[in-house]
DNA sequence: ATCGTTTATCGTAGATATACGATTATGGGA
DNA sequence: TCCCATAATCGTATATCTACGATAAACGAT
């Protein structure tokens, strides 16, 4: 399926429902949420504390850490055998402020 | 797949991963996205005023409405052989305030 | 009553998502 | 060097999503 292209204008300016939808997909799963909600309170943590937290397997937890990584919500760090995941803080913001203009048009007429 | 039930306690207190996940997915789809943000420009129109917007079939647009409409954020209420829809202007709004919840815990800690 | 418009639903093909166990890869430590 | 712990990836079964055309349902209008 295909909708119309956004001007990529001077940095993400504009509500972008593709990019946004992309962030509510990746939230789009309970798993994930908590993975959110759990690194925002304990700020960082490895892959196991996850693990641990989740009543699933280590390599689902590890998808679900993935498909949070490459929606740009949550970074991952390599430390030795380890990983140590937090929030994009940005990126957290910038879907917050989406949600807000949720009700902008993208011609920026105010709700 | 199976995670702790939340108390439900009197009216949606506590940050409930698993409907907030629910929302979310509703918005995980940019046909999705661009309903709700239409809606919110236009406050109500008819079905087949989304069909034009998308480059969707009929059928699929109405599958679309079906999904947002399960999720609460929409209403639609026929009118004869139409369908007349609009937002869910308090479930948007709940969809807004767990976003800002994001950063709180289950225990009520502040970020 | 019949026709046309509007919308929902059905059936279905193909793509993605979700879960798991098994395996691999990376390093730390004995 | 050889294990052990950690985490990513692979393979895969099942479920769900997304799209469409075809059909059905609801109703206004002629």
């Amino acid at each position: 399926m295909q909708f119309k292209k956004q001007s990529i204008s001077a940095e993400e300016k504009e509500f972008d429902p593709e990019s946004f939808a992309s962030m509510c997909k990746a939230l789009g799963h309970p798993a994930r949420v908590m993975i959110v909600n759990y690194l925002n309170r304990i700020d960082r943590c490895l892959c196991g504390d996850i693990v641990d937290l989740l009543p699933l397997a280590q390599s689902t937890v590890s998808q679900h850490l993935k498909c949070l990584k490459e929606a740009g919500l949550v970074k991952g760090e390599v430390e030795g055998p380890k990983t140590c995941y937090c929030l994009d803080k940005r990126m957290l913001k910038k879907f917050t402020r989406m949600v807000a203009d949720l009700g902008l048009s993208p011609h920026g007429e105010k709700q």
